[in-house]
DNA sequence: AATCCGTGGGA
DNA sequence: TTCCCAAGGAT
């Protein structure tokens, strides 16, 4: 049973102690450096930085940030730019279609909004990739409105300063959690955008998910979870979930200039968009359909001998995939051809093989503009 | 509503 | 080594 959050901590108390903590211990990240003309934070910067920071730790994401704004400075850079190099920028990251929804908001900006970064919620809360979460970041942080946001960081915080019980996810906590930080961003007023980042940052690095340091947090004596010693059981363990088997089985051609053979992923799904060596996924069972494909019009009949040249694991979310890497060279130059490699005369019907309608024949340097899984960035580039 | 979508540092 | 995780959104 949920306690009585009447009884609960004060807004206006609770706000102005973080918005205090956090004037005293921000860390100095790149997109807080921002501001543009008016001396506030930089929507477009902070548009940029939310993006990438959706599902993504502070430290993956400072570098990158730096770079990214130094490709793209502006929307209307951003907005002209081509896709290929935006996901390219994107490389390593994950979670790639951030990068191509970042790209059309841009786009709209320019389109839509004749370039003047939107500043109402509504506005921000239509643009591609923002939701709930990212339309209060930018609109609290970047124009500074009292509106509220919700995040692993605020929920976990909220949940414990009013030892509120049950799993974050649940419908009934969601709705909890952004009354209460709706309400505390109202106390807060034109403060929202500090209240709002003071939250997560304390989540960040004081207010953790596990070992909590309840010593260096501001709200220690206003928090009930830490009062009835609750805080490492607010909110309950998450239940781990099973990952998938999957075979991904790559050709690795070169040519005689040091050009390799890619292809272009569909552009939804796992790594949309990006390119890849040449392809077939099966399950780890298929060993026979990945037997045909090496040795059918895509294999040998194409490139003669191949020879297992490479063999990894890679762990993701709700997957396990092995990568096999079979190395060949191109038969005849393929200097005087066009740069679109032809396609087989026989394609391998049913699923799990990418359409070669793509495919291309790249140098190191192209295959730098474009956007690469880490796994393909492995296989193709080394290292 | 439940699923899908990446990554690499750290416990 | 294995497992966990982190500033969500789209479908």
């Amino acid at each position: 049973m949920a306690r009585d959050q009447a009884g609960g901590p004060n807004d206006h108390a609770v706000a102005g102690a973080v918005v205090d903590w956090f004037a005293r211990h921000a860390r100095d990240l790149p997109w807080r450096r921002a501001t543009d003309a008016r001396g506030g934070r930089c929507p477009y910067a902070c548009l940029v930085s939310e993006l990438m920071l959706q599902q993504t730790q502070v430290s993956r994401v400072t570098d990158r940030f730096v770079r990214f704004m130094a490709q793209f400075p502006t929307v209307a850079h951003l907005a002209q730019a081509e896709e290929s190099r935006v996901l390219a920028a994107w490389s390593g990251l994950g979670y790639y279609r951030r990068a191509r929804l970042l790209h059309r908001a841009a786009r709209e900006i320019m389109a839509r909004h004749d370039g003047r970064f939107p500043a109402s919620p509504a506005e921000i809360l239509a643009l591609p990739g923002v939701g709930r979460y990212t339309a209060g970041a930018i609109a609290s942080i970047a124009f500074g409105l009292p509106e509220p946001i919700v995040d692993g960081n605020v929920s976990r915080v909220l949940m414990r300063l009013w030892a509120r019980d049950g799993a974050s996810t649940t419908p009934d906590n969601q709705r909890w959690v952004w009354a209460r930080a709706r309400a505390l961003a109202s106390a807060a007023g034109d403060a929202a955008g500090p209240l709002n980042e003071g939250l997560m940052e304390l989540g960040a690095t004081v207010c953790t998910p596990g070992r909590p340091r309840c010593d260096s947090c501001p709200l220690k004596t206003r928090c009930a979870a830490h009062r009835a010693g609750l805080q490492d059981l607010i909110p309950p363990a998450k239940t781990r979930t099973t990952s998938t088997a999957l075979l991904h089985v790559c050709l690795l051609v070169r040519d005689g200039q040091g050009r390799v053979l890619v292809e272009q992923r569909p552009a939804a799904g796992l790594w949309g968009g990006l390119w890849q060596a040449p392809t077939i996924e099966s399950l780890p069972g298929e060993r026979g359909k990945i037997a045909r494909w090496l040795c059918g019009p895509e294999g040998v009949a194409a490139w003669g001998r191949l020879t297992l040249c490479d063999s990894f694991e890679r762990r993701l979310t709700h997957r396990v995939i092995t990568f096999e890497v079979w190395a060949g060279r191109a038969v005849r130059s393929s200097s005087t051809r066009s740069r679109r490699a032809s396609a087989p005369a026989v394609w391998p019907r049913g699923g799990h093989t990418v359409p070669p309608a793509s495919r291309r024949w790249l140098t190191a340097e192209e295959l730098e503009r474009v956007g690469l899984s880490t796994p393909q960035r492995r296989i193709l580039l080394g290292g």
